[in-house]
DNA sequence: AGAAATCGTTGATGATTTTAAACACGGAGG
DNA sequence: CCTCCGTGTTTAAAATCATCAACGATTTCT
């Protein structure tokens, strides 16, 4: 069970301050099907979803991503990043147990040599980072490059990819990932 | 206009190998009804949609955030990021030309006493990063902190708030905001 | 208090979606 | 050649959604 779409749209359009009459005219639908919608007496399709949202406005991708249930931490100290990593590459999170993030941002050591395995990662959304201090080795499908602080990279999570600490000396990135992917 | 449902649709199935039956029968549909959503004959209920998605298996949202027409650059020199900073402020960043990037990625430097001006920020999406370097003071809401290098932060951009280099030392963070603000 | 306005809900009807089953096309193998 | 798969597409009937108009409840103003 993921999304209960009528008692979001409830939420997003009491949220902007409209009664169901207001957003149906401005949205060129009727109030009615506003009130069924939100019952979840109806799905409405798509086209009359985007409609409504329209009429707020929000797009559909907004609607969807958009989670309300949120009052939570800002400010973390050093020691309150959660440490996933293993023994020679540390990935500490921020943010670890905010439900429903949409991003990772991570906080990762690689010793020298270090690695994210044999294999080459694939999984979904995009990725992103700057080398703060080190060198580090990726490799984003056919092609690789060392890069050195203060240099950076961004890809499509999907295209197969590692990264490797070449250097004698100890890696250290800030990245970002989204959807997060921890 | 916004989003093709039907053509991206195929697409996203078509990017899983899956054919329409196949996908039907994982999602509990008809495969006709996959092949009137393609041609954008019908446009589906959500929740039918999400059947069909559920196939896949990829969420709504995920769905409508999705972007495909992507094969962009994924490496960037440290002269390669994008200089967008004023006179004390330095803002550079990652993949600035990448179309629909879910992600902007900042590599920022704060001269002494710096901030972003008088008034709050306030924006859609989140926001978070770590300080590398200097120390930073950022005011999220009510409640405000000096982070130390090390130390982090992840907040909704929509709370307004401020950044400033309280210290006499030049402050350097990594950050990232999603949707992308620059 | 009473009228007027606004709110969200409901029922019958017309419009659209979804199903089930058949169709047409193309490639693989006997 | 020709059947057997596998595609994606199409059609009529069944199911669901969207509209229109009316309803009861609440608030606002006279």
């Amino acid at each position: 069970m993921s999304i209960d779409v009528g008692a979001h749209l409830r939420a997003v359009r009491q949220m902007y301050g409209l009664s169901q009459r207001e957003l149906a005219k401005r949205a060129g639908v009727t109030n009615g099907m506003i009130s069924l919608i939100e019952q979840n007496r109806v799905s409405p399709s798509v086209s009359s979803l985007k409609k409504v949202l329209d009429g707020i406005p929000m797009s559909l991708s907004e609607f969807f991503t958009l989670d309300l249930a949120q009052a939570p931490q800002v400010f973390f100290g050093s020691d309150e990043l959660t440490n996933l990593g293993s023994d020679d590459v540390s990935l500490r999170l921020v943010a670890a147990r905010r439900p429903n993030r949409a991003m990772s941002i991570l906080h990762e050591c690689y010793a020298p040599g270090a690695d994210t395995g044999e294999e080459m990662l694939t999984h979904k959304g995009e990725e992103g980072g700057v080398v703060v201090r080190g060198t580090m080795e990726l490799t984003v499908g056919g092609s690789s490059r060392v890069l050195q602080p203060g240099e950076a990279y961004y890809f499509s999570s999907s295209v197969p990819h590692r990264f490797r600490n070449p250097g004698r000396e100890e890696c250290e990135i800030i990245s970002a990932s989204t959807p997060p992917t921890f």
